[in-house]
RNA sequence: GGGAAGAUAGCCAAGUGGCCAACGGCAACAGACUGUAAAUCUGUCCUCUUCGGAGUUCGUAGGUUCGAAUCCUACUCUUCCCA
């Protein structure tokens, strides 16, 4: 039953380095393996789903997940992947971000039943004790300085114009010790992490095999880093980062963001984020294949990952508020709806509200987008209109001198304010 | 310690006394085509605006000039060469 971690990952493009033997070893016995994440803010976002969705798949596996929240080694800073040095966090800070992501992993992870039951832990519980002789004693002899200086990270800085500071050179000591500490202490033997910790990994397995011998057969793992096929970053919408919490990206908008996924990455992102198994996923293929404007791909996508993120009911209203928001007509989708329907789907939508008395004196179109947010100044909301690209209530707006009043009130309720496609916002009466 | 080059908008980058809110590219936003996709083409893209304009930018602070991103002085930072 331990055996088809490995291969479920390989099929679904997630292995980007590992060492050899693991798949033997990992189809012997229940093994425990961890991932760190970083408490650079106090929520998750996207980027951080595919480490946690390979622990899942660990778990599943019947093996044992350890998540680190990275207390310690936040308050030194990891410079891979980074250009220039990290700004760090005060303690405080870093303590409200740990407590955040401990929240959102317990979502994810079973951490109650079975011998395999998740772990969490913090890195500054021992890293915090250790102390600056003993680390230096007991740690660092076993490090090489040129080999410190081999690593992709450490190279690249050392050639930038930057350079980069002994406190992140030493980083990867940190994560190694963290490794080393894990195999101590829990039997930990696999560390996994998306490739730019690969460097990280590796000297934590060499620094184990060093400090414990033959005994200490580690392996490491690493999965690509995240990428659209258009060459942009992921995990950003027009509104910034799309986070894993509700409160800082509803649902709707989590929605939205893997709904509006392009067909190239799709199946990517299918094998990447869903526990949709290969032959569900390859018929999907060929269902959109058949019929691409239906958007088979995207829908399953957005419906598969809402729910493990936010769960059932919150995709349900997701789904529902995209229904009626995006229905082309607008009157038959709500007509027949209760008051109650009508509120909680527009719960979902984005939103403001205004007073009666604002309508009945008519309120400025420029102020009402500037209101919504979809424009940050009357300047811009001009410009949005003259270049045919703002709707009230689905029909174009042309006059940037008009003003909304009661009578584009739908339902006697809500109006609807539209930039562009697909960036709506819901005005509501008090 | 000595010398040389450089710092321009979110990023890259042109401009070296007036024609400069500053060529071009990327990113972003909007339109057309579509499928809330991609590609392509078009428009916008320092800030505010009552769409007439107004205000603030070319490392920082001064100066020369009718006029400075552009010339001068000092300072800060970066890169390179020599010791």
């Amino acid at each position: 039953m331990f055996s088809d971690f490995i291969e479920e990952l390989s099929w679904r493009g997630l292995i980007q380095h590992k060492i050899d033997g693991l798949e033997e070893r990992l189809s012997e016995k229940m093994a425990v393996g961890y991932i760190g994440f970083d408490p650079t803010a106090n929520s998750l976002h996207v980027g951080s789903l595919l480490p946690i969705m390979v622990l899942v798949r660990f778990q599943r596996a019947g093996h044992k997940p350890i998540a680190i929240v990275g207390g310690g080694t936040g308050m030194i800073g990891d410079p891979s992947g980074k250009t220039a040095e990290r700004q760090l966090l005060d303690s405080q800070t870093l303590q409200k971000n740990v407590e955040g992501l401990k929240n959102q992993l317990y979502k994810y992870l079973d951490f109650e039943n079975g011998e395999n039951k998740a772990e969490l832990l913090n890195n500054i519980d021992w890293l915090g004790k250790l102390s600056m002789i003993d680390f230096l004693r007991d740690v660092g002899k076993y490090f090489r300085v040129n080999v410190m200086l081999t690593k992709d990270s450490v190279k690249k800085r050392i050639e930038s114009e930057v350079g980069i500071s002994f406190t992140e050179f030493t980083y990867q000591i940190l994560q190694a010790y963290d490794f080393e500490y894990l195999y101590r202490t829990k039997n930990c033997i696999l560390q996994m992490g998306a490739t730019d910790q690969w460097g990280n990994i590796t000297a934590g397995t060499d620094y184990i095999r060093y400090k414990h011998g033959s005994e200490g057969r580690v392996f490491g793992l690493t999965f690509p880093l995240v990428t659209k096929a258009d060459g942009t970053k992921f995990g950003k919408s027009e509104k910034g980062n799309v986070w894993l919490d509700p409160n800082l990206t509803t649902p709707y908008q989590f929605y939205q963001f893997w709904l509006r996924c392009d067909d190239n990455t799709a199946p990517k992102f299918l094998r990447y984020y869903t526990l949709l198994d290969k032959q569900k996923i390859e018929q999907l293929e060929q269902e959109h294949a058949q019929a691409p404007h239906l958007r088979i791909l995207q829908h399953a996508l957005a419906d598969e990952i809402t729910t493990f993120v936010h769960g059932k009911d919150a995709l349900n209203l997701a789904r529902k508020t995209t229904k009626a928001l995006f229905s082309k007509n607008l009157e038959e989708a709500f007509a027949g709806l209760s008051d109650e329907e009508i509120n909680l789907i527009l719960s979902g939508a984005d939103s403001i509200t205004i007073s009666r008395e604002q309508l009945q004196t008519g309120l400025s179109i420029l102020d009402a987008i500037v209101l919504s947010g979809l424009k940050q100044s009357k300047g811009d909301a001009r410009k949005l209109i003259q270049s045919n690209g703002f709707s009230v209530n689905k029909l174009k707006w042309t006059q940037p001198n008009d003003v909304l009043t009661e009578k584009h009130l739908l339902q006697n309720k809500f109006i609807m304010l539209q930039s562009g496609k697909s960036d709506i916002v819901v005005l509501k009466t008090e």
